[in-house]
RNA sequence: GGUCGGUUGGCCGAGUGGCUAGGCACUGGUCUGCAAAACCACGUACGGCGGUUCGAAUCCGCCACCGACCUCCA
């Protein structure tokens, strides 16, 4: 096993060799998904991306502890005196609890999570549950200097942070020019700068979701929740930390603001950062509304889908192209996966029913370091699914007899196949939803239908056949049986 | 406007200063009662114009176009 993990790290714009900074444990910290509507391809991304160095990570025999929160508060509508809480608002639409709303598009998630084979992490924390936590690190704050209080409210003060520390560093963005380019918003003559965020927003009359504090009545800026569930769970310092790119700036930029102002150091080691989903060449996001759900997805039932997708084809789909690149959803894109994640499958199957020969033709070897070449440098899963169509090749020469491997390679090439291909990437069957007695039947009508190919009764043969595949059961004659599928 | 990134063959999508990823589609072939499926074979593409170099799609400059972030966003 290659150990050699190289990941490119956001902060410094670098490829960097992966080291721990406790080895072998490893905190990894990503932002998950606020639970106010159903996921959509794009939320499929991180956690797919996430979730292949989650399982490469522990591959390489790391003792991962993966944090993803639930974001179930704070979200500011646009960080004015009005703003309404995302998920208050949702309720009031519905006549629903805020929680229930939270509870509702939380198992809602999991389910589309769970299909996609995205493993959970090991703390699931939400940030309503954190809120003493949060409070904490804003009291550390305004110890150290770097946070005011204006009318119950606690804003950052940027201007001050910036004077010893650089505000900017993660987004490259320098504070003048910030200065010059941030947008007017109403509702900000509290704050001393236009730049500063809040860590405590004293609540208004109407708003449903608040806490007391010695503030105000009120609830956590949204950066907050990740600094403090970070630090909770992983430490003032851990390894690694994720999201899209799209929360780089402002909200990964505060999250070191606030982590560093509070504790007095930098928290995290490797910053990484997934590129976006995009839909005739735009990001495909809640704000646009041109987003697909992803149960969507899986049922066909949207207008611009030409028909459903499986969860392994979206999870092929999204590894196929490298995490940090923009991946332009289409129905022929989506297509092309699946038939490509198929012919790696099958071959899978075929490769477990594959005899050892006397003699290796072939040196597995070159094929394995490849593997773990592509994946070291810095997941490159295009690369690693690249290498394993050569393995298809190689599993169809070896069944044709035209290449042998002797026990132990054929040991080998099993054992990396299913390393890369189920553990590694993930995949896996499609689960089959017929019946024990649907297939004896199905197995008894072709057993008829080969008699009959016997007796040369080709009609019969052919008017069986038809009428499988009027019910969307494909057969396929062999040279002395049949297959099938749904 | 500021900051950053992209432009690769019919589609998707890697990558690198010289050794033409890969998938899908197309086409041809093998197999088959026929068909389907499988399998095999198959394309020298890198936005435009200059420059550096023995050699650039890969480095540099300019231009064009597209996008992300700057506001909630995965």
């Amino acid at each position: 096993m290659d150990k050699n993990l190289i990941i490119y790290n956001s902060l410094t714009r670098k490829k960097e060799t992966f080291e721990p900074i406790n080895p072998p444990y490893v905190g990894l910290y990503v932002c998950g998904p606020t639970v106010y509507g159903d996921a959509h391809l794009g939320h499929a991304r991180p956690a797919i991306t996430f979730d292949l160095l989650y399982r490469y990570l522990k591959h390489l025999d790391y003792k991962v502890r993966y944090v993803r929160n639930i974001t179930d508060v704070g979200h500011l509508e646009n960080d004015a005196d009005e703003g309404e809480d995302k998920i208050a608002k949702k309720a009031r639409l519905e006549q629903l609890e805020p929680m229930e709303v939270v509870e509702y598009y939380t198992h809602r998630y999991h389910e589309n999570m769970d299909a996609l084979n995205v493993l959970r992490p090991s703390i699931e924390p939400k940030a309503s549950g954190h809120i003493i936590e949060q409070q904490e690190m804003v009291r550390n704050i305004l110890q150290s200097g770097f946070a005011y209080e204006v009318n119950g409210s606690v804003y950052f003060d940027v201007e001050k942070y910036n004077q010893t520390h650089d505000y900017g560093k993660l987004s490259g963005r320098k504070l003048e020019d910030m200065q010059a380019n941030t947008r007017q918003l109403e509702g900000q003559e509290e704050k001393k700068n236009p730049y500063d965020f809040a860590l405590w927003k004293k609540a208004s009359p109407e708003h449903i979701m608040r806490w007391p504090s010695t503030w105000s009545n009120g609830f956590p800026g949204w950066h907050l929740e990740c600094s403090a569930m970070s630090t909770k769970y992983l430490g003032e310092q851990f390894d690694i930390h994720g999201g899209g790119m799209d929360l780089l700036f402002p909200h990964h930029e505060c999250e070191i603001a606030q982590s560093t102002a509070a504790n007095g150091k930098e928290s995290v080691k490797y910053w990484m950062h997934n590129n976006m989903i995009t839909i005739n060449g735009q990001k495909m996001g809640k704000s646009l509304g041109n987003f697909i759900t992803l149960d969507e997805f899986f049922s066909g039932n949207h207008k611009v889908l030409d028909k459903p997708y499986s969860p392994m084809t979206v999870r092929f789909f999204i590894l196929q192209a490298h995490y940090r690149s923009t991946v332009d959803f289409s129905n022929e894109a989506l297509q092309a996966a699946e038939k490509g994640l198929e012919r790696l499958l099958k071959a899978g199957k075929v490769l477990q029913q594959l005899r050892a020969g006397k003699e290796s033709t072939i040196n597995i070897k070159p094929l394995k370091d490849n593997c773990y070449q592509a994946m070291n440098d810095d997941l490159n899963s295009p690369i690693l699914i690249a290498h394993l169509f050569e393995a298809v090749r190689l599993i169809h020469l070896l069944k044709e007899g035209k290449e042998n491997l002797n026990t132990n390679d054929l040991e080998q090439l099993k054992n990396l196949y299913h390393t890369f291909v189920y553990d590694i990437l993930g995949l896996q069957e499609e689960a089959s939803d017929r019946s024990e007695l649907t297939s004896d039947l199905i197995d008894m009508i072709l057993t008829l239908r080969l008699e009959a190919k016997k007796n040369k009764d080709f009609d019969t043969a052919d008017k069986i056949r038809d009428e499988l595949t009027q019910k969307g059961i494909k057969i396929k004659d062999t040279k002395d049986g049949y297959e099938w599928e749904v």
